[in-house]
DNA sequence: TCTGGGGTCCTAGGACCC
DNA sequence: TCTGGGGTCCTAGGACCC
């Protein structure tokens, strides 16, 4: 049977999150900010209409912000992710087969459907706005690239209503000719110019190109693309998320910080996130390599990182905070202004199937059961046990400075009626 | 003054082995 | 004088995604 993908995307997902619980920003431009009140990440449509770009700094749109009364966020995580695991839930119960490709899009395998795929589309956006809150834009295709392009021209034609089937489409080729071809999915900013300078600009343009051409400039990724045009999917569902490779932590800094004492303080909070997200994945590291680095946009731009590797994969806070700490020992640098510091760990391994040192001096059962208590602890905590490395005051900090409610997560905090 | 965070995959090139 | 060839593994960096 031939593979049918459609891709389920949430309309400006943290601008429509936001809406759900504040019914009066219906109709108003909405943005949501990144970590620091830095960039804008999140736009309703009327603050498209604005010129506001997705990306740009806070500062740079500020004046047009305020004289058209815009509504701004901070990011609110917590209500983003729980939002999320709704619509994803919803949508299990619509399609057998899905894989959650990112916070607000997920991918549906509607092969076997035997009804309108269009109205199947309808009824999708329909339940998933009455039960959720939540508007979302359905594409329809043979392979998850054009249910992508199909998803891009819903979003912009207002004609078909939220839901563009390109199975057995009649028009294929005029949507492929108007789709530029740096809106191809994995087609970026690089690539896109390469094209270009090749005479090819479109997505039709691109399905339409010499195979070994392709090869030969854009290796394996080209080829698939270029095939998942021509209706032959590379890309399949893929519906167990797969294993971890990587866990990062990182922040910018609320303002710069220049002494070590703040710079282990933060680098000990991020371990200690990084211990936590190990044990939710059941994971252990075996290599852990620490970051630092004063502002992007400066000249004499210090960047520096350290790597160490544990004897024995890891999973304990008080292992990763204390190497982590010795890192920064290492990485400081007096008068640097930081403004951001980070944690990567690597080389993962299930945390049964950690291998033993034969000279491993340290009791692991006991730092695991010191672990297991902490998590169960701030699972219930509102606000959850800290590390003393990690400091009392940090006036470091990320600046949230216009959060809304965290309303589905937190009993202090749940949308009122007057 | 102010510029996010967390990932994956692919490739080329070096190290190393027989 | 003359200095092979083929394979694997690892890593860093590039490119891309949301």
């Amino acid at each position: 049977m031939k593979e049918i993908f459609a891709l389920v995307d949430c309309n400006n997902f943290y601008a429509s999150c936001e809406r759900v619980f504040s019914p009066k920003l219906e109709g108003r431009p909405v943005v949501v900010l990144s970590n620091n009140d830095g960039c804008v990440v999140a736009r309703s449509n009327e603050a498209k209409a604005l010129g506001i770009g997705m990306g740009v700094p806070a500062f740079e749109v500020e004046d047009v912000m305020r004289k058209n009364g815009v509504e701004v966020f901070s990011s609110n995580y917590a209500l983003y992710a729980d939002m999320s695991s709704r619509v994803m839930e919803t949508l299990l119960t619509l399609a057998p087969d899905i894989e959650i490709y990112s916070i607000d899009e997920a991918f549906l395998n509607l092969a076997g459907f035997n009804c309108s795929l269009t109205d199947y589309g309808r009824k999708i956006r329909r339940i998933v706005k009455q039960w959720t809150g939540m508007p979302v834009t359905v594409g329809i295709g043979r392979t998850k690239t054009l249910a992508k392009i199909a998803n891009r021209v819903a979003k912009k034609s207002a004609r078909v209503n939220g839901v563009l089937d390109l199975t057995d489409y009649s028009c294929l080729d005029t949507v492929l000719t108007g789709t530029p071809v740096e809106k191809v999915w994995t087609v970026g900013i690089k690539t896109a110019l390469k094209l270009k300078s090749a005479g090819i600009k479109t997505a039709l343009a691109l399905r339409d190109a010499d195979i070994s051409w392709v090869r030969q400039k854009f290796g394996v990724v080209g080829i698939r693309t270029v095939y998942e045009l021509r209706g032959i999917s590379c890309y399949l569902l893929e519906q167990n998320p797969p294993v971890k490779k990587s866990i990062t932590v990182s922040r910018m800094f609320g303002r710069p910080v220049e002494s070590i004492e703040e710079l282990k303080e933060a680098i000990a909070s991020y371990a200690s996130r990084a211990g936590e997200k190990l044990r939710e994945h059941s994971l252990a590291a075996g290599v852990m390599t620490v970051y630092v680095t004063t502002s992007r946009f400066i000249k004499n731009r210090y960047f520096n990182s350290h790597t160490v590797e544990f004897a024995v994969a890891t999973s304990d806070t008080i292992e990763l905070i204390r190497n982590a700490c010795r890192c920064i020992d290492r990485l400081y640098r007096k008068g640097c202004a930081f403004k951001k510091c980070g944690i990567i760990l690597n080389g993962l391994v299930s945390e049964n199937q950690i291998q033993k040192g034969l000279f491993d001096n340290i009791y692991r059962l006991k730092s695991q059961r010191l672990m297991q208590a902490v998590d169960a602890i701030n699972i219930r905590l509102n606000s959850p046990l800290q590390w003393a490395a990690e400091g009392l005051g940090q006036s470091w900090k990320v600046r949230f400075k216009r959060r809304s409610n965290r309303y589905t997560t937190c009993w202090d905090e749940l949308p009122e009626v007057a």
